[in-house]
DNA sequence: ATTATCTATAGATCTATAGATAATGC
DNA sequence: ATTATCTATAGATCTATAGATAATGC
């Protein structure tokens, strides 16, 4: 989401022009797309009102994406990869406090550095669509991620890890809402350590272990 | 939306004849228009499938209601009622922790309760429009007297609030996936009154005491 | 007369396809 | 020749209104 389309273009210019050191075609309108789901839902989203975004023709769309619904798809698997990238390593960890804490920590810094607030779009009832499975599976992954970390030390597993993840999830709540708190991450990573029965003192050692776990993924 | 209609009716018949013992006509397009809601979301669902759900014609329901949008307020004004109906006691009692227990049960059940699951709802993006504002206002008087709760033992009342609320409304997703365990709702108190801090000791105390408050209010 | 439905339809969408066209690349 | 756009449009919606009609109530 990230390539720049090169100075000088081919194809038929655009009736509104493009300027340069813009995205290419195909990401801006992602980005179109992620700025009206999340602020109108995907249902309550034209294609037209997509392409007006990106200055090009309702039709035009059609050249990139095979549909509406392949859009909304790959804003999904978008949001959810990065997270979804240092699972493996975590689960590997053998200290599951610290774990869950540094997991807690991308998943807010993903959810917050993701553009227009895509994480909205999880709530969007088109997603159970059976179109969207593979990226619910990705999202059960995750979620089972959490319940292994989040059961480690006793207690209901299943509900602890939704419980985690529910309290990430607060950060799309807050970011709809207003300019979140930047240390809002480590605010939920220490409630999730407290809602697993953690005291003071264990607390702390799990949060600096956990910044430790995620400063060695960082490589 | 438990009114009977009663067994003679009046007006032209509908031409899938209703059945005796059935809800008022407007009763049936609320609940129908509950369970498409909560099933496609708002904009995925035509005023057409609301009223093939009902067993009458599309035109038929702005006899009931002046449009779409009515119809969806007042579905949503129906699922905050009861946890208001108590909201003003409960901040008016002295013992902070066991009140917060009690607006936590009453709020699960009261999402629990809900026909079809309307909680869904509250995550739509319409909700955001003006045309919401009065749901919304309602919505930010639970959020205040969970902040209220929450902070009264020290600590970051906003964020304890907003946390606790997100960990209540973690039954609407539960409950989509599938039929959440009766316990579920003190499952979610107890992890709320971790939240803040409390020790077992303390927790069982204001569990306790919260259950009492709760018999209290029901008179 | 009143009520609750019906039929019919206007007018505004909306998605997706077909085929033309204006650039660059070779 | 290839690429990325364009114009035009088919066909399927969708919401809401106008006015007719078939019951009951008085």
């Amino acid at each position: 989401m990230s390539t720049e389309a090169s100075a000088h273009r081919i194809g038929r210019p655009r009736v509104s022009p493009q300027r340069a050191g813009d995205l290419a075609p195909r990401d801006q309108v992602l980005d179109a797309a992620a700025a009206l789901f999340a602020e109108h839902g995907y249902a309550g989203t034209s294609t037209r009102a997509i392409a007006e975004r990106v200055g090009i023709r309702q039709a035009s769309l059609y050249y990139h994406f095979a549909g509406k619904d392949e859009i909304l798809l790959e804003l999904l698997e978008i949001s959810v990869r990065p997270s979804l990238a240092f699972v493996d390593a975590l689960l590997a960890h053998d200290d599951a406090s610290a774990a869950l804490h540094a997991l807690v920590l991308i998943d807010v810094h993903t959810l917050l550095a993701t553009p227009h607030n895509i994480g909205t779009l999880y709530l969007a009832h088109e997603v159970q669509q059976p179109r969207f499975d593979s990226f619910r599976a990705h999202r059960a992954e995750l979620q089972s991620a959490y319940a292994t970390l989040a059961g480690a030390h006793g207690g209901d597993a299943p509900f602890l890890g939704a419980a985690c993840m529910q309290l990430v999830e607060m950060v799309i709540t807050l970011r709809r809402d207003g300019e979140p708190d930047p240390e809002v991450a480590t605010s939920i990573a220490h409630a999730c350590l407290r809602l697993l029965g953690l005291n003071d003192a264990e607390r702390e050692r799990a949060a600096a272990a956990g910044e430790l776990v995620l400063a060695g993924l960082r490589d």
